[in-house]
DNA sequence: GATATCATAGATTCATTTTATCTTTTATAA
DNA sequence: TTATAAAAGATAAAATGAATCTATGATATC
């Protein structure tokens, strides 16, 4: 029960992203792993889940890279989340006792909580309250 | 990122013994690991967990078994979930970019909204609202 | 159109964690 | 003292996570 390190790598490459971003002017995978110490390729995949879900941009050939897409501000920590992690429940039983389980609903309602936070919380919001941006 | 099948386990056994529960009459790990086709010492592993918290009690020799503490009303989910799954930080970052870090801000207070509702959510209260509780 | 550049996809490897069982040891009520 | 039951240890299979390498495909620029 630990975020996975893929969605600590996606966090902090779209704040990078974030940063120094002008448009139209996308940034390659190597120099974002050097950021982070990662091989090119893997963080590579995690870009790509991140594309998938159209939270960053890509543009393959020369000159090519990651950048941001135009509505990039209202991007939330929790859609970044879930495109690395999945969206399922955290909690899952495979027995399925259907709708009136006490537990199920318990956890469910307790995972919508941070959630909501998550949610609430864009990367945009990072940058507006301090240039406390590492590195 | 998903609760492990041990807090799964953990929460059942909980709930089981609650509903069970008539004091100073332990129930052996061989009936509650029948309720949930599991190995009794598998089982016998988690419950070692929940007693080093507190949360059951234990009772060597003849006649012995697990069954719930006197004060067993007050335990929370966040309890049960935190003896099997450990109380470190979901999100945890390796760099140590100390006080200022935003990232790691924003993660723990929303882990803190999720903890919040499990902790005021006690298995006391299932048995309360409803009989939902299966097989 | 050729080429250098860069993202994508696939295959594969290594490490860690989960999940689980079996065996031995320790505790204790009767 | 003996039957019973938890606790601990050792081990193992399975699943997931983390990471790298090697193609393959797309595209600006010359
Ligand atoms: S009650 Fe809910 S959590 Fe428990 S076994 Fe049924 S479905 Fe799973
Ligand atoms: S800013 Fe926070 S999350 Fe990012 S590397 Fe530093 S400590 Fe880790």
């Amino acid at each position: 029960m630990k975020f996975s390190k893929g969605t600590n790598y996606a966090l902090h490459t779209m704040l990078h992203l974030a940063v120094t971003s002008e448009v139209d002017k996308p940034v390659g995978v190597q120099q974002l792993a050097e950021q982070q110490s990662v091989s090119p390729t893997y963080l590579s995949k995690i870009l790509t889940k991140l594309v998938k879900e159209r939270l960053v941009v890509s543009a393959s050939g020369a000159h090519g890279g990651y950048s941001l897409p135009r509505e990039w501000e209202s991007i939330s920590f929790l859609d970044i989340i879930h495109a690395i992690e999945g969206k399922s429940s955290l909690f899952d039983c495979h027995f399925n006792h259907g709708e009136g389980c006490a537990i199920e609903q318990v956890m469910s309602t307790a995972e919508l909580k941070m959630e909501d936070e998550l949610r609430q919380t864009t990367i945009a919001d990072l940058i507006k309250n301090k240039e406390a941006v590492p590195k």
